[in-house]
DNA sequence: GCAACTTATTGTTGGACCACAATGGGAGTC
DNA sequence: GACTCCCATTGTGGTCCAACAATAAGTTGC
C-alpha cells in the first residue's frame, strides 16, 4: 500500500516537470513518438501497455490519451493489433461537427460563409492564370454531375468540380483547407441534394461559372459563384424551422 | 475475487445488450442527458460518479466518454465542480486542424495568398455591416503600431490589427483559422518587419484601409487590402526556411 | 474578516477480469 | 512423412474496481 502512493507521488511529481497534465504529456509522447518512427497511415502504435511503460504514465491514463488522439481520426484501436494508424480524417471530423451541430446550428452557414470568400476570391488568380486546358477540364469534370446514380454520387462529383477549381488557385493551404472540410462540405452538399434534387441546376450554374472563366470575365465569376453559394445555403437547416426544439 | 468476475460479466452483457462500446454508449447518453436537461453553457454536468450510476458503466469509461466530448470541445472539467458546458469550439478546431494539418509545409507564399482572399474577400461583408464603432476601434488598435517598442512588439499589434479586421467578418470559422494560423502570419509579419522596419508606413497603409471602410468603398478597400498583403509579400525571403523547426 | 479545516470532486494509478483474435502445437488423415 | 484441422495458449484492447493525490469550494473557529 505504501508503495502504491509512493510510486503516485513519483508520477505526479513526473508530471508536474513534464507539462499540465498527465493525459496531455501522455498524448503529446504518443504524438512525438509517431512523428520520430516516421509511421504511415497502417503501421500500429506500440502496445498500450508498452505505451505505459514508455510515457511513464499508467495504462489508464494511456487509454484517455489514446482516446484523445482517437476522437482526431489519426488512430484506430484494432484488437490483438494495437492501435492502428488511421485515415480516419473523414469520420472524425463528422463527428467532430455532428456533435457542434447541437449546440450551433450556426456552423453551417459559417462554413458556407467561408466557402464563398475562398472561391469567389480566388476568381481573379483563376481568371488570369488558368489555362484553356485546365478549364475545359473543369467542364468535364461538370459533366459528370447528371451521371450521377445517387445523392452521394452527385455530392462528390459537386465537390470535385469546387475542389478543381480551389486546386487551379495554386495554393497549397487552400487545397490543404479543402481536403481537411471536404467530409463537411460533401455533408452540406448531400442534405441540398436530398432537399432539392435537381441535378441539372447545379450543373447549369456550374456551366455558368465555367462560361465566365472561358470569358476571362472576373465580375461575372465573382457574381455567379456569389450567387451560386448563397443558392445552396439557402436550402440548409440553417433556419429554426422545428418548434420542438 | 468471483464476485468482481461476476460484476464484470453483468456489465459486459447489459453493454452488449445495449449498443457497440461501453464509451460509446455512455457519450451518447451524456449528450442525450445535456440535450434533455436543456444545459447551456456555463452549467454543470453531474458528477462522473453519478454519471457512471446514470450510464450504468464504470467511472473510467464515464471518464473516457467525457474524454471524447471534451475534445469535441463541447465540456470543460473544473475540480471540486464537475464537467462545464463550455463553449470551446474555437480551441477545438484549432486542436483539430493541429493535428491534421501541416502548416510548415506551406509555404509564406501560401499563406500571404490565403491572407488576401480571406482579407480582400471580407471586404464586401465588412463595408455593408460594420459599426461605425467598430471602424474607430481598428483606427485604435492601428494606432498603437507606432508605439510598438520592439519588433515581436509591432508584429503583434500588426497582427491584432488585421485579426480585428477578420473578426468584423462575423464568421467563427474564419476567426477559427486565423487563430490558428497565428504562430506562422505573426512570424511572417516579424521578418518584415526586420528586413524593412518602417512602422509608419504600416501604420499609414492600415489608415487608408480604414478610410475606405469609413467611406463605404469596397473597391478601393479591396484595392488597397490587397496591395498592402502584396507589399508585405514583396519583403519575405523566397524559400521558407524549414529548418528552423 | 480571515485563516484553518472539512469535504466533495476530478486526476491518476495499479490491478483485475473478459472477449476476441492470432498463433502454434498436437492429433488425425492421406 | 507431409498435410490438415482443431483446440489450447497467448496477447491485446475493453471494462471495471478500489484506492490515493490534488484541488478548490464550503465551513468553522478565532
Amino acid at each position: 500500500m505504501s508503495e502504491n502512493s509512493q510510486v503516485a507521488r513519483d508520477n505526479v511529481v513526473a508530471r508536474r516537470a513534464g507539462g499540465s497534465s498527465a493525459v496531455d504529456a501522455a498524448a503529446g509522447r504518443i504524438l512525438d513518438l509517431i512523428r520520430a518512427r516516421r509511421l504511415n497511415v497502417g503501421d500500429v502504435l506500440p502496445t498500450e501497455r508498452e505505451l505505459s511503460e514508455i510515457t511513464g504514465a499508467s495504462r489508464n491514463t494511456v487509454r484517455e490519451a489514446l482516446r484523445t488522439i482517437r476522437t482526431y481520426g489519426l488512430i484506430e484501436p484494432k484488437p490483438r493489433v494495437g492501435a492502428v494508424l488511421a485515415d480516419g480524417q473523414s469520420i472524425a471530423i463528422q463527428n467532430f461537427f455532428a456533435a457542434h451541430m447541437d449546440v450551433s446550428r450556426s456552423s453551417f452557414a459559417d462554413i458556407q460563409g467561408f466557402r464563398r470568400i475562398i472561391e469567389v476570391g480566388i476568381g481573379d488568380h483563376i481568371v488570369l492564370n488558368a489555362t484553356n486546358e485546365q478549364i475545359e477540364a473543369l467542364d468535364e469534370i461538370n459533366a459528370r454531375i447528371v451521371d450521377s446514380r445517387s445523392i452521394e454520387e452527385a455530392a462528390e462529383n459537386d465537390f470535385n468540380f469546387h475542389m478543381a477549381l480551389v486546386g487551379l488557385a495554386d495554393n497549397r493551404m487552400l487545397t490543404d483547407m479543402y481536403s481537411f472540410l471536404s467530409p463537411v462540405i460533401l455533408r452540406i452538399m448531400t442534405i441540398g441534394k436530398e432537399m432539392r434534387p435537381v441535378l441539372a441546376d447545379t450543373r447549369a450554374a456550374h456551366g455558368e461559372i465555367i462560361a465566365a472563366l472561358r470569358a476571362r470575365d472576373r465580375l461575372a465569376y465573382a457574381y455567379l459563384m456569389s450567387r451560386h453559394l448563397d443558392f445552396a445555403l439557402r436550402f440548409l437547416p440553417e433556419e429554426p424551422a422545428s418548434e420542438s426544439d
